[in-house]
DNA sequence: AAGTGTTTACTAGACG
DNA sequence: CGTCTAGTAAACACTT
């Protein structure tokens, strides 16, 4: 839970400066997406966020450097060698000065008051593929809220606990064509409503994937069966089931992988999981505000088959894959698996209807330093004003920043 | 070595 | 008050 920390605001005030008054970032995030070609093949890291988002006139911070804040990891960081970024970089010291000076005086070191789940997920959705690394994740945050800036250790162990403890977040193996350290995390089909209550302190309740809580009964109950220790290993093969095969897998801990490789249109073995499905659909069809895009069959087919866990593609890019993948995890197919619109969709959480807000936050002297961040995230599209500017290291309009490169 | 991922244990606050 | 969720610490294994 979040505890508030000293000095912090408490209770209904937290509740207030929740996102769930924002609305819109899916427009960007999603609609201007699908045009614009695939992104870059390469690491899905800065360099996937700017080229996408760039394109949609928006885009994750260039990596220009964070005012000696956090870097990006290194292997990310090349990607933000654009003409934008460079000139980020070249941004003259004394902005920078000012920034820092506005950065002391602010709220910003206020902790958020929105739990770490929260902030992953937010980080996912926000990602144009649906899909984060935990570096990224890390950078999302920091960009975000400056009191992450601080304790990184301490937080970010929390934020790698969060994704291997909660069901709704699922591991995505790399592919051997994108190299790189450590998974891409993205959303649980079905997790998509834990915060349907529009309070990003505390869920509702936590999200449980039935199917893995079942294999892990079924492996306890394997082991007290068979008492001896060597077979005791929980960490299973989560293909020994014909069902498991077709489901995020599960760790002793909950925690999902997606396996590779699955025949595309393989209809759910398991009827009760479609109806499942279906339930899911139907309460987000309740929680939606004017529905952006309705779920087509054709959607609620791909969405079924993400719900059988069939592989992610990080990032499905025109033929850089075999043709056995490249029907996987399109962001389409990811977008419309993590909610479109559902109540906790990034597009609830971050409006661009207050640019006003955005404006006076630059005033304050932010919009430089944010557009030195490194990671790519969208700026025209984040509200702080919904988010509460006390802890929200704005994103501002980016009027420099060309529209396409 | 550093980063990533998993797991366990403990604590605290929210909630019914 | 019991249960649940969340935050933190720490140990450990694995990967790059």
């Amino acid at each position: 839970m979040l505890s508030a920390p000293k000095g912090y605001p408490t209770g209904t005030t937290m509740n207030t400066m929740g996102m769930n008054t924002m609305s819109s970032m899916g427009g960007m995030n999603h609609a201007t997406y699908t045009g614009t070609g695939p992104v870059n093949p390469g690491a899905y890291s800065a360099s996937a966020y700017s080229g996408t988002m760039n394109g949609m006139g928006s885009g994750y911070p260039a990596a220009g450097g964070m005012g000696g804040l956090q870097s990006y990891p290194a292997g990310s960081v090349n990607a933000m060698g654009t003409m934008q970024t460079m000139n980020n970089m070249a941004l003259n010291r004394n902005a920078i000065a000012e920034r820092e000076k506005a950065y002391r005086r602010s709220y910003t070191h206020a902790k958020p008051p929105y739990s770490y789940i929260s902030l992953i997920t937010m980080s996912i959705q926000s990602s144009p593929n649906k899909m984060v690394t935990l570096a990224e994740i890390y950078q999302f945050i920091m960009d975000l809220f400056p009191y992450y800036r601080q304790n990184q250790q301490r937080w970010q162990n929390s934020i790698r606990h969060s994704l291997s403890f909660n069901d709704c977040f699922v591991k995505v193996p790399r592919t051997p064509d994108r190299p790189g350290k450590g998974s891409y995390w993205t959303l649980h089909p079905e997790a998509g409503n834990m915060f349907e209550n529009g309070c990003y302190l505390r869920r509702q309740k936590r999200f449980k994937c039935e199917k893995k809580l079942a294999m892990k009964m079924a492996q306890q109950q394997a082991a007290r069966d068979t008492p001896n220790p060597g077979t005791e290993n929980t960490a299973v093969a989560p293909t020994t089931t014909p069902e498991a095969a077709s489901t995020p897998t599960t760790t002793t801990n909950g925690a999902s992988t997606l396996q590779p490789l699955q025949p595309i249109n393989t209809p759910s073995p398991n009827p009760q999981e479609q109806q499942q499905h279906q339930h899911h659909q139907h309460q987000q069809q309740h929680q939606q505000q004017p529905p952006v895009q309705t779920t087509q069959p054709q959607d609620m087919q791909q969405h079924a088959q993400q719900h059988q866990g069939l592989p992610a593609r990080p990032i499905p890019q025109q033929s850089s894959l075999p043709m056995s993948m490249g029907g996987y995890f399109s962001p389409e197919h990811l977008r419309a698996a993590h909610g479109f619109t559902h109540p906790f969709s990034i597009s609830n959480l971050m409006s661009q209807e207050h640019k006003p807000d955005l404006k006076e936050y630059a005033a304050m002297g932010y919009s430089g330093y944010n557009s030195m961040s490194p990671t790519g995230v969208p700026k025209t599209t984040m509200s702080m004003d919904s988010m509460g500017t006390d802890y929200y290291q704005g994103y501002v309009p980016q009027h420099s920043q060309p529209s396409s490169l």
